[in-house]
DNA sequence: AATCTCTGCAACCGCAGAATC
DNA sequence: CGATTCTGCGGTTGCAGAGAT
C-alpha cells in the first residue's frame, strides 16, 4: 500500500516565491512546526509542493540562517571539507552553523572553485594543477570554467602546495589535519572516521562555531524580520522545537499584521521575549 | 542610453535510502 | 517482504542584476 503521493502535480505553482507565500509558510510553521512537509502545502494554504516548502524554509526562511558571504574562516574550513568529503554539501554544511548546504554548493562553484585555479589548485583532487597525470581531471575541470579562466589558466604558479596550507585559517587548526589526510590517514566514504575528525574540527575551531552574533532573522523577499533576542545557536534550536508556545507579535513579526494569526500570546512568554 | 555578456543565487529535478503500509 | 511514498541530497537550470561595450 504505502503512502499517500507527495504531491498532486495540478496546480502547483512554481518559481520564486512571493512575500505572501513567505508569510504564510513561516506563520504555519511558527504555529505548528511541520509535522509533514506533504501536509505542510495544504495546513498552510500553499499551491505549492510539500519539498519546496522544504527548500524555501531550510534555504532562505529558517531562523538560525546567516547571510552574506562566507567568511575567511567558513571558506577555508569548506574547502578543508571539500578535500576530505568531496561534494557531500550537506555534510559540509552541517559543520558551518547557519549556513545550508545549497548555500555552500554555491559559495563553491561560483567563489571557490576559481579562486582555487587561480592559485594553481586543482578543486577536484586537492592537489597543484599539473603535478598529477590525471589530465582527465584537468580538462574536465577547464570544461566547467568560464572562458576567462580557460585562457588565463593558473596565474600563480607558485602555489605548487596544498590548498589549505595557501589559505591559513586564523586559527592554522585545519591545515594539520588535511596534511594528515592526505597521507592516507582518511578512508573515502568512512563515516565513522569522517565523524571523527570532522568533530575534532569542529570543537577546536571556535571562529565557527556558534557564534555569539548569530542572531535568527525571518526574512522575506522584502522584510527582514529580527528576532534577536535569540542569542545563541542552541537558543535558536530550541526555540523552533518549540515553536508553537510562542506567538509572532513576540518575534516582532508585526510585519504579519495582515495576516490571522491562529493562536494567542501568552502573557508569560511576552514577559520572557522582554526580558531577552 | 541601449544592448549584450557575464555572474551569482534561488529554485527545480531526479535519484537513493529510509520509512511506512 | 515487496510495494509505495517521503525525505534529503547533489546536480543542474533559469532568471535577475551587474558590468562591459
Amino acid at each position: 500500500m504505502g503512502r499517500q503521493p507527495c504531491c498532486d502535480k495540478l496546480g502547483v505553482k512554481k518559481g520564486s516565491w512571493t512575500a505572501e507565500e513567505d508569510k504564510k509558510l513561516i506563520i504555519f510553521i511558527l504555529n505548528n512546526h511541520h509535522c509533514c512537509w506533504r501536509a505542510v502545502p495544504k495546513l498552510a494554504g500553499l499551491r505549492r509542493c510539500g519539498k519546496s516548502c522544504r527548500l524555501r524554509w531550510t534555504n532562505y526562511l529558517r531562523p538560525d540562517l546567516k547571510r552574506g558571504l562566507l567568511t575567511d574562516a567558513e571558506e577555508q574550513l569548506v574547502i578543508d571539507l571539500h578535500a576530505r568529503l568531496g561534494n557531500r554539501w550537506s555534510k559540509i554544511a552541517a559543520r558551518l552553523p547557519g549556513r545550508t548546504d545549497n548555500e555552500i554548493k554555491n559559495h563553491w562553484n561560483t567563489h571557490i572553485k576559481k579562486k582555487l585555479v587561480k592559485m594553481g589548485i586543482n578543486p577536484v583532487t586537492h592537489e597543484p594543477i599539473g603535478k598529477s597525470s590525471d589530465e582527465d581531471h584537468q580538462s574536465s575541470l577547464q570544461m566547467n570554467l568560464p572562458t576567462d579562466h580557460q585562457t588565463n589558466g593558473p596565474e600563480n604558479p607558485k602555489s605548487h602546495h596544498n590548498v589549505s596550507s595557501s589559505l591559513v585559517s586564523p586559527t592554522g587548526s585545519t591545515t594539520d589535519k588535511v596534511t594528515s589526510l592526505e597521507d592516507g590517514s582518511i578512508t573515502g566514504g568512512g563515516s565513522e572516521d569522517d565523524e571523527f575528525l570532522l568533530n575534532n574540527l569542529w570543537v577546536d575551531d571556535g571562529v565557527l562555531g556558534a557564534p555569539d552574533d548569530l542572531m535568527g532573522n525571518f526574512r522575506t523577499n522584502n522584510n527582514v524580520m529580527d528576532i534577536g533576542f535569540l542569542s545563541s545557536w542552541d537558543e535558536n534550536c530550541s526555540w523552533l522545537m518549540g515553536c508553537e508556545d510562542f506567538g509572532l507579535s513576540d518575534f516582532g513579526f508585526n510585519c504579519f499584521s495582515d495576516m490571522e494569526v491562529v493562536k494567542q500570546v501568552e502573557p508569560q512568554t511576552m514577559e520572557v521575549a522582554e526580558k531577552q
